[in-house]
DNA sequence: AATAACATTTAGAATTATTCTAATTCAGAT
DNA sequence: ATCTGAATTAGAATAATTCTAAATGTTATT
């Protein structure tokens, strides 16, 4: 087997084409090739939180035609047919994230990374007093502080 | 008294120039002309939330030699010394916000106003479960959905 | 009062994020 | 095969933010 290089790659179940495209449709959007790598590529990098352009990078290593503005439309038709989430964390660009699930995210200060915690009960009472007359369609909570990461290298300054 | 022009503009209390130089000074930030200029105009705006653009084009107003540079320096000051809070609702520009009790913000998607929610109890609680190791220093709560007025128009249509 | 040291402000250039435009391609319905 | 509308493309345009270097202002020190 020598000089064969490896020519199929692991790909993570939720990226098998199929399942990912059956989701798209399942939103109400026609899945289109880039519309599948891009929320392909979202979901493999969740965690990180990326950017339009960090998902445009990524998307490019699987289709190298796709540009920038397209990964923008898919990202946007994402968010309509909420199949994904915009956070505003930060002064600096834009992040995206597919878990739909009722959560917060968290901003390390020292290191810039990014965090998911779990909402702690469900239904959650968002604790703050809405109103009347104003309908809320969608809460977002992001909070910011020191991961623990960093903070054990502040203490060993 | 003919061709006299009125000399004197309506400040509002806190916008004492003194008033607003001390609480500067608390935050332990040395009260410059142009911190108190741009303060002072989030101060009469809190309810817009401006952007810092719109910051800019009314300290103009009220100080013309002030640049956009110094507008962010003063707002990062401001925001560093815990007198104003960033928001980050939308992919457009940040918009700050002088009122520092803890309260969520709501935009409204039709007409795009932002409002201020006020805490139901305090202390409030997230009702996210924060791992252990995180320390959080700062939350933000933003909404969106639509306004009693933008409702209404929905309805009449 | 003069000087040094440092922080702040300024104008404008540079960078970055996002949106727009017009031409082209693609998919589904006829 | 052809029409129609939606999606994609490259690249230009715009908008938000940051950077840079020079000038100015402030405070502490002499």
């Amino acid at each position: 087997m020598k000089d064969v290089k490896a020519r199929t790659v692991f790909v993570p179940p939720h990226r098998e084409r199929g399942v990912v495209d059956a989701r798209i449709a399942e939103a109400g959007l026609r899945p289109t090739a880039q519309r599948s790598v891009v929320y392909g590529v979202l979901l493999d990098h969740a965690k990180e939180h990326p950017t339009a352009d960090e998902i445009f990078i990524q998307a490019k290593t699987e289709k190298p035609e796709i540009s920038m503005a397209t990964v923008y439309n898919c990202l946007d038709a994402l968010v309509k047919h909420h199949l994904v989430k915009q956070v505003h964390l930060e002064r600096a660009a834009t992040r995206y994230c597919p878990n739909m699930d009722e959560h917060a995210h968290f901003l390390c200060e020292t290191c810039g990374e990014v965090w998911d915690f779990e909402a702690a009960a469900k239904p959650r009472t968002s604790g703050f007093r809405v109103p009347s007359g104003f309908t809320v369609t969608q809460t977002e909570v992001n909070m910011r502080g020191v991961c623990p990461a960093c903070a054990e290298q502040e203490v060993a300054r």
